[in-house]
DNA sequence: CAAAAAACATGATACAAATCAACTTTATTT
DNA sequence: AAATAAAGTTGATTTGTATCATGTTTTTTG
């Protein structure tokens, strides 16, 4: 079967939220009238795992990482680019406490918008609740699809596959400076830092990328994809 | 961080869905009127990955596993008890398409409902459409917890893990028989069947477990939990 | 009810990836 | 500008888990 082949991590979620067309003058009166926005600085905790959440969040500018914290461990659940929501796991939880962090990848600024006035637009008007279903969703399967990732894939295969993620969907061409550190970049594709190093070095070596300190050239896309659907 | 320690799998999701009380007669109506109620046998498959997404899915007896299907491997993503919405995912997704597989674990129920007349209703009424934001919330918060667990913890602590959710979330006793073989164990731990056997052994030679063929009694619930959050 | 197939079980071996150790280069701080 | 810390890199070693091989028990089937 074709289709259970194309299996990609889609670490990074919507290109962007267009939700808030579907809301009236009044309503996003009401929810400008209660957000606030707030800068953090590259590597700052936007959000904190097992805080109360009192608020839904987006992202105006800037590049973030949503990640669970284990005891030693941390697993990064998904990449949020720009004009994207954050937090909306927390809408409807009856525990009210986020269920992850979120930290600034680089400087970041974000909208604070009140839960229960998010909440409340949501209750009253069913065609932005539809459009709320259609994100989670679509985090949904992107999730499921790193999830795949993550869990099935070996080291090789999940490197290609985020190399190609963020090429395709974070910057959008072949060519690109990561913005991560090469730590980073080893927790996004679960391994370590040691070992990431030495499997970049592979695939320059293998002339599938030119990788020059943070600089990243992608050389054999088909070669990658193809590591990636087994590697 | 104390929250931070009770990961756990959550490989079960809601204990019962009870989005439909939010709809009003003429609503329940129609969708009782576009439904259809089929009997899948042990083992059936009731969605398949990649085909088009025509209903929505409620499942009304039985014990079913949702499961990703890659070239070779596959992935549990979670296992769906009586009682429950499957398919919700589909809802709003513009490949129309079923990201993963169903399949049953036991003799079971299915009522499919029309995945149109579904959506109708959702834009007519926001309060249900609340609840199932609810539910794909809950969700999603029971795949993180899964993720991490299959992503950061080592085997036994995957095992304990699962022992534990299903008696907490499936059988609700701390003595069972339980229904998977050993080869559907072994692929819901994320693990091969060869190990899974050894490492239930392991926990039966340290009196942790009692088993005899498929009962199974959980006799140190705590050492487990601790094996769980780390082991 | 015998035969075939599937499920269950156990030990030996192989291997991917983590860990450990040490060293270089690049930032940050004082 | 020197001192310190952090990030990046490379090689050697260890380890958890899969794979392979083989045998036993249970279930299914003709």
């Amino acid at each position: 079967m074709l289709i259970g082949k194309k299996i990609n991590t889609c670490t990074v979620g919507l290109d962007r939220c267009t939700c808030f067309e579907s809301l009236n003058a009044e309503e996003l009166e009401l929810i400008n009238n209660n957000l606030v926005e707030v800068e953090f600085k590259k590597g700052e905790t936007i959000c904190k795992q097992g805080t109360f959440a009192t608020h839904v969040m987006y992202l105006s500018k800037g590049l973030t990482k949503v990640f669970m914290e284990g005891q030693q461990d941390t697993l990064v659940l998904k990449i949020i680019p720009e004009d994207n929501l954050i937090g909306l796991t927390a809408l409807f939880n009856e525990t009210n406490v986020f269920q992850y962090s979120v930290a600034a990848y680089v400087d970041s600024l974000v909208k604070l918008i009140d839960i229960n006035i998010f909440r409340q637009v949501l209750k009253q008007n069913a065609k932005f609740a539809s459009e709320i279903i259609n994100i989670l969703n679509a985090n949904t399967v992107q999730t499921y699809g790193r999830f795949f990732c993550l869990t099935q894939k070996q080291a090789y295969g999940r490197l290609a596959d985020i190399i190609l993620c963020l090429s395709d969907r974070i910057y959008k061409k072949k060519e690109f400076e990561l913005l991560l550190s090469r730590r980073e970049f080893a927790e996004l594709s679960g391994m370590t830092t040691e070992n990431v190093i030495r499997m970049l070095k592979k695939f320059k070596d293998d002339k599938l990328i030119q990788i020059d300190g943070k600089k990243f050239k992608i050389l054999k896309y088909d070669k990658l994809q193809e590591i990636s659907n087994y590697g």
